[in-house]
RNA sequence: GCAGGAGUCGCCUAGUCUGGUCAAUGGCGCUAGGUUCAGGACCUAGUCCGUGAGUCGGUGCCUGGGUUCAAAUCCCAGCUCCUGCACCA
């Protein structure tokens, strides 16, 4: 039995390679390739995504390195955000689930009490995900490690952004967020429990008069107030009267707060029920009319300001709602209202769309089969589609005055301005939908003042980076559209926060750097970072002038050099940075297209504006990692750490199982077996060369045959390897193995099978490198095969040979079946058409013989054929001889 | 809804740009035989349908149309899946 020690192995190996620092890169004469892989955020160890997107961006390192470029594959740890902050609060508060989790991931309690420092749990996961990355096989630099939340990265963000500032892509505005009270933080998408998706909305608010208070309406339909016949109140809430902006009015407590954080002065002044309302009448601003308060249980005291007007004819809920109403006798003796006076309510229709003819919320209410007000989830149904088909199709009629025969989806702005120049509107946002954040507090819309934006909206920023995504190369090129697409509808971004860990904004530290803003040219910082680190460099070293010289050359070394960085080291980092930069790959994911890829060429160009050779070159995309046919969830429990694995099944096998499941942007799927597959068949690799390798030395024609198959492999698997088709590259290994047994099978081991199996192992070793160092070693060579030269297809292809082969493979399949039909025969004639096949195939005569049990194996030239039986030989064509069996 | 990508012989995948050499690559699985003091093994053959078999016939690359002497490949329409839609890493 022969089974392979990858633990020791592996162990050996990654031992060797960091004690050698093969991995190490310096400047050199040699021609570089700068390969980077988004460093992974330091709040769990690596998994399979990660050990995908790595293992391809590692497999391009390892191809180019053994190619002869000098090749730096360097690694980082991202940390600043909320997450990691959060997991320390939530500690610090006593939260049981957030310890569970944690004690869930193996972690100790006493290691769980050190995690209150958010400091702790970086660099515990850093060393953590430090171990996933070797174990794994990457072939990293890790002198040039470092975390975002080091100051001296701090100085360089500082830097960044100072610069950027200077260039004018950094502006102020005022800009309405999701807004969690506790947190005092916007609340995004992925910090929600309820409310994914759900956004700020801007309602527009009627200021009806009602004495000398203001029942203040929120709408998003403004240019429905011409149609308005009443207002509506929740008789059983309690209201408050309270100064906005200098009116006194009449809202529910909610609305308080949310108009607070929304730039409004608010002063509560009394409280008010409001059936006190209900019966009395308020006069519309826009019309002049008086009209009456009614009660309507339907008004939610939890969205806008809880005073609704009432639209009938084209409000389904006002509509219903009246209808109600006017059934109800009891309305006279409870608020003393007549009757008569409710029912006299007709509605008025205000805008006219040619497919609806009579009162269009009627007709809506009893096309959905709506029945009362109550009849919540019809009357949405019906309001969002009358509300579409209104917004695309209605037009504004007669009833509207100034705004008649104006369509309703343009005319909708200026209206709801109008009204505000002439102080008749305000507005409050609200959300298109309950948002609960994470912390379990239910959001609101605030407006936050002097956020800080980056300007991606800028024409010039647009086009230059445009012009980088021109120049630069997409593998596989179809992700080149959407970088496209990306540039064109992207918008100013938020770059600033005011929780979390980061950076602060060096001119306004109220607010910290963003963290998808702060990690968009770190792979500049690689170039320097090793210096940093070898040479303790403090923070406050690191002046704007000392990067304005290593990135940009500007400014005299002498007097730019001080006491933490002498000059000598400012040369070297300067001339480091000029001979690494841009990079010339890099590795993600497709889910960061549309965010971290584009700003990271956005800046890019922003900064290296005049120096295209620093933007990036070449960015490889690949598919969401699944599992078993599902997307990867812990709490699914179709989860698996790279630790996990590599324990379970090895580094190598997991590196190829992973670069053999697909290449283009599609999900790649694993699934167990196939690892389990492939460990099994690296065994038996190592088997078949430890059984053949220096086996013998003689040269026969299928020597010849051999090499010339390896040419054309070596061809395809380095044309795939430069187009990052893992895939097909391993398919290329496949037909290598075929190749090497065939030839097995065909002869005993030559000298070809030796240049064979090492074309094989060097060919392997970007995949699996632990197991080909192993093998390589195993063959006796010296240096480590992962910085051997990548084989050429520099040796002969004789055309003629590989052709005459594949007519014995065919002659092979053609006997099968023969003897398949006929039965088993001691005697096999071969009628051949040309001089060529009758030399080949008797020196295959004993291959056949052995293969299929001939006793005796006759070739004859058809034309001289001596004994013919059958008269097979005048069916010889060329590659296809006359067979006759007996 | 908007934007980008994709749907291939039981499963995963190559081929599509540049139409013919494509019943279509490689792997997995399955079937049969061999081998091995039995292991996640290895070797060989077969694996769309029909036929004992073929340099035979049929069907065939999401569905439906079209262009062409010729379509997996080009054009049009539809269906399904993946990713993203922002202040979140």
């Amino acid at each position: 039995m022969f089974i392979v020690d990858y633990k020791s192995i592996e162990d050996k190996w990654k031992k060797r390679w960091l004690n050698k620092g093969i991995f190490e890169a310096n400047p050199t004469k040699r021609k570089k390739c700068f390969v980077t892989f988004p460093f992974p955020y330091v709040n769990g160890p690596l998994h399979l995504g990660h050990s995908f997107t790595a293992t391809r961006v590692d497999v391009y390192a390892r191809f180019k390195r053994m190619q002869g470029f000098n090749v730096l594959f360097p690694f980082g740890f991202h940390a600043t955000g909320e997450p990691i902050l959060g997991v320390a609060e939530r500690l610090k508060k006593g939260d049981d689930a957030q310890k569970q989790i944690l004690l869930r991931e193996g972690i100790s309690e006493d290691e769980i009490e050190k995690f209150k420092d958010p400091k702790y749990i970086v660099r515990f996961w850093q060393k953590r995900i430090e171990n996933d990355a070797k174990n794994l096989g990457l072939s990293v630099d890790w002198r040039r490690k470092f975390t975002t939340i080091d100051p001296t990265f701090n100085r360089f963000i500082e830097w960044q952004y100072n610069y950027l500032k200077k260039k004018g892509y950094i502006t102020q505005a005022t800009h309405p967020v999701v807004w969690c009270p506790h947190c005092q933080s916007p609340t995004g998408d992925h910090d929600r429990l309820v409310g994914e998706g759900e956004s700020p909305i801007e309602y527009v608010i009627i200021k009806f008069r009602f004495d000398d208070k203001i029942l203040p309406a929120a709408t998003l339909r403004p240019e429905t107030v011409f149609g308005v016949t009443n207002i509506w109140i929740r008789p059983d809430s309690e209201y408050i009267v309270a100064e906005v902006d200098g009116e006194e009015w009449i809202i529910t407590p909610t609305a308080i707060e949310k108009l607070k954080d929304q730039l409004h002065h608010v002063k509560v002044k009394d409280k008010i029920k409001g059936r006190s309302l209900v019966g009395k009448y308020a006069k519309n601003p826009v019309t002049g009319k008086e009209i009456i308060i009614l009660p309507a249980s339907f008004v939610d005291l939890n969205n806008a300001t809880g005073v609704v007007m009432s639209v009938p004819a084209h409000a389904p809920y006002d509509w219903i709602a009246l209808q109600d109403l006017k059934k109800t006798k009891a309305i006279e003796k409870e608020y003393g209202i007549k009757l008569s006076d409710i029912e006299k309510i007709e509605p008025i229709k205000i805008i006219n769309t040619s497919s609806i003819m009579g009162i269009p919320a009627e007709e809506f209410c009893k096309q959905f089969g709506v029945q009362s007000q109550l009849d919540k989830e019809q009357l949405d149904k019906a309001t969002n589609e009358l509300y579409r088909k209104e917004f695309h199709q209605g037009v504004l009629n007669e009833n509207t005055k100034n705004y008649a025969n104006l369509k309703v989806s343009s005319c909708k702005k200026q209206l709801a301005h109008d009204f505000k120049n002439q102080g008749i509107a305000s507005s409050i946002w609200e959300l298109t939908g309950k948002v609960v954040c994470r912390c379990s507090t239910e959001t609101h819309v605030k407006i936050l003042e002097n956020q800080w934006f980056l300007k991606f909206s800028d024409f010039e920023w647009k086009k230059l980076a445009k012009k980088c995504i021109d120049q630069m190369k997409f593998y596989p090129e179809e992700a080149r559209k959407q970088f496209e697409e990306v540039v064109e509808w992207l918008e100013d971004k938020a770059c600033a926060r005011k929780s979390g860990l980061g950076t602060r904004l060096p001119w306004d530290p109220e607010w910290i750097v963003e963290t998808l803003s702060d990690s968009v040219i770190y792979m500049a910082f690689y170039t320097i970072a090793h210096y940093i680190n070898e040479h303790k460099i403090e923070s406050h070293y690191l002046k704007d002038e000392i990067f304005d010289y290593v990135f940009f050359g500007v400014g005299n070394p002498e007097k730019i050099a001080n006491k933490g960085i002498t000059k000598d080291l400012l040369l070297k980092m300067r001339e480091e940075f000029e001979y690494w930069y841009g990079q010339d790959m890099r590795g993600s994911a497709k889910e960061l297209i549309p965010n971290h890829l584009t700003f990271s060429i956005f800046h890019h160009v922003a900064i290296w504006s005049d120096d295209v050779e620093k933007w990036p070159k070449a960015y490889t995309i690949n598919g969401m990692q699944q599992m078993y046919g599902q997307k990867m969830s812990k709490s699914k429990g179709n989860y698996i750490t790279i630790q996990e694995a590599i324990d379970k099944y090895s580094a190598d096998a997991m590196r190829i199982t992973l670069m053999d499941s697909t290449e283009g942007m599609d999900d790649p799927d694993w699934t167990e077996k196939a690892t389990l597959v492939w460990k099994n068949k690296l065994d038996n690799i190592y088997k078949i060369l430890k059984e053949n390798y220096n086996k013998g030395k003689a040269e026969t024609i299928l020597d010849k045959w051999l090499t010339s198959r390896m040419q054309e492999h070596i061809k395809t698997i380095t044309e795939n390897l430069e187009n990052l088709k893992t895939k097909s590259a391993v398919t290329v290994l496949h037909l290598m193995i075929n190749d090497i047994q065939w030839y097995l099978r065909r002869t005993k081991p030559g000298k070809a099978l030796n240049y064979a199996l090492e074309v094989l192992v060097k060919c392997f070793s970007p995949f699996t490198p632990f197991i080909c160092e192993e093998m390589w070693q195993t063959m006796g060579k010296k240096e480590f095969v992962s910085i051997s030269e990548w084989p050429k297809s520099d040796r002969e292809i004789d055309k003629e040979v590989l052709q005459l082969e594949e007519f014995v493979k065919n002659l092979c399949e053609d006997l099968n079946e023969v003897i398949k039909l006929a039965g088993k025969k001691d005697n096999l004639y071969l009628y051949v058409a040309s001089p060529k096949e009758f030399d080949y195939y008797n020196e295959a005569k004993d291959f056949l013989k052995k293969e299929f049990g001939f006793k005796k194996v006759v070739v004859f030239k058809s034309s001289e054929a001596e004994y013919d039986p059958e008269g097979k030989a005048k069916r010889a064509k060329f590659g296809k001889p006359g067979i006759y069996l007996e």
